[in-house]
RNA sequence: GGUGAGGUUCCCGAGUGGCCAAAGGGAUCAGACUGUAAAUCUGACGCGCGAGCUUCGGUGGUUCGAAUCCACCCCUCACCA
């Protein structure tokens, strides 16, 4: 990456929703290095899909010679961002906000590099400097800056406000004045001149940047991503199972290579551009590559690659593909006892069988408990249109009834691996007890 | 506070006494075709293997029978004050 500017990769990837003054910010980046901050609110446990774009950013940011600041809102996880929800979010204790914002700093830690060397980045947790405010000193050097006509004409709260029978809090009415504070104050501790979000961020942002020049007369910066939408419509980073996370808990490290592996052809090379550190001009040649080639197209492997080992390493990324080859190559032979063993630690879904109900589960009951659908109806559905293998052999409505005959001893594997396939892509194992 | 409209199965949206587990569309799941893609076609789509069981904002009522009629209550939307 070489003789582009950051802001020209950033650009071509198509990364770069809004800027404040597109020219200056260039010429600041390009003459010294910046420090840049981007919040990330503890409203679960982990991470998702959706704030990766903004953590690769950091380090796309870093791998150009900027500090970045990873910044937890452990203080305005506390009060909860209004911009453009629909409605009030109920309160989260603030234990629970301090256990989530730990979460949220070790897996921050692991994108960027946080060494003490001075290109190192920084995490900080604005839980540190807003907590001990009292509430006139906030109310007197912070507030006085804020007009509330401005903070009612923002976009992002307008709705909430106009909307009959809704409304919005006071406390979340509150929170642009929280993130701008944050803006500042990384200002004045860290000379932060750059503050990146999502597109939803920009009245947060711009906020920032006019509370940092009242109070510090500085000049500073904002960038937003794009919101990342799918060529279909449907909402991006959505399974059956809900959000995909980065943490491995939530979402294996198989789990998450599927979901890559599905991407439709029409999103691929933009998703390569948002989420992976190729050049652009690679990423291109591949969709050039792709385009020449008749049958399938690399693109989808080189994205499931190279953002699974990103987020869970190079072991999570083989631990997802040798899943991924035993279970849709359709032959079972090759996997030896231990790599049962393996798959389901590896992150495929798998269940104890229970040798005591066994007889008198039907088996629309037992793969409907086990997650394999999501009711009893549809497993039925499968097994009429034989599309339940166990162990690489058909099963159909009439065994229904007969789950101890179809998990007999002489099936198993290893005397007690069933490797259950419902559908193309579904997959479970059940371990004999 | 007043007036008008409305709350139906995941979503939108028909249905105004039995033929309603409830039209149609979307989403979703499965099958065919493919490439674990898209498009297309087919099937399923409240729950239950099944007999059957539980739904139409809530609570009561009328009726042999109610999503549909009545009473009260809750909520939403629009306009007015």
């Amino acid at each position: 990456m070489s003789d582009m500017t950051l802001l020209q990769d950033l650009k071509a990837r198509g990364l770069i929703a809004q800027t404040t003054s597109e020219d200056e910010l260039d010429q600041h980046l390009n003459e010294s290095s910046v420090t840049l901050y981007c919040g990330f609110d503890p409203t679960a446990d982990s991470l998702h899909l959706g704030h990766l774009v903004p953590l690769l950013m950091l380090k796309r940011f870093q791998d150009y010679g900027h500090r970045p600041i990873a910044l937890v809102g452990g203080a305005t996880g506390m009060i909860g961002d209004p911009s453009f929800k629909a409605q009030e979010r109920s309160l989260n204790t603030a234990d629970v906000v301090a256990q989530w914002s730990n979460c949220l700093k070790t897996q921050i830690s692991r994108f960027i590099n946080f060494d003490e060397s001075d290109g190192g980045a920084i995490l900080a947790n604005n839980y540190d400097w807003t907590a001990s405010i009292d509430v006139l000193t906030f109310l007197r050097d912070i507030g006085k800056h804020f007009t509330v006509n401005t903070m009612i004409s923002k976009e992002s709260v307008r709705q909430r406000i106009e909307r009959e029978g809704s409304g919005i809090s006071f406390t979340e009415f509150t929170y642009q004045i929280l993130q701008s504070y944050d803006y500042q104050y990384l200002n004045k501790e860290y000379g932060c001149t750059l503050q990146i979000g999502g597109s939803d961020q920009w009245g947060n942002i711009v906020g920032g940047i006019d509370l940092t020049r009242r109070m510090n007369r500085a000049h500073v910066y904002g960038l937003t991503l794009p919101l990342i939408t799918k060529s279909d419509g449907t909402k991006f980073g959505k399974t059956e199972g809900g959000a995909v996370w980065l943490d491995a808990n939530k979402t294996s490290p198989y789990a998450f290579y599927q979901f890559w592996l599905q991407t439709p052809d029409a999103d691929v090379y933009r998703f390569l551009k948002f989420f992976t550190f190729m050049s652009v001009a690679d990423i291109d040649a591949l969709e050039q590559q792709d385009a020449e080639r008749e049958g399938k197209p690399l693109g989808q492997t080189v994205l499931a690659r190279e953002v699974t080992a990103l987020v869970h390493g190079e072991e999570g990324f083989i631990a997802a593909q040798r899943i991924t080859e035993a279970l849709f190559s359709g032959d079972l032979s090759n996997l030896g006892e231990n790599d049962y063993e393996q798959l389901s630690l590896d992150g495929l879904p798998s269940s104890v069988l229970n040798a005591d109900t066994l007889a008198e589960t039907p088996l629309t009951t037992l793969f409907a408990d086990a997650g394999l659908a999501a009711s009893g109806k549809q497993v039925k559905d499968a097994l009429q249109r034989k599309a339940v293998i166990i162990n690489g052999e058909e099963f159909g409505m009439e065994d229904n009834l007969n789950a101890q005959g179809v998990f007999s001893a002489e099936r198993a594997l290893f005397g007690k691996y069933f490797l259950v396939k419902l559908g193309k892509k579904k997959h479970h194992l059940f371990v004999a007890g």
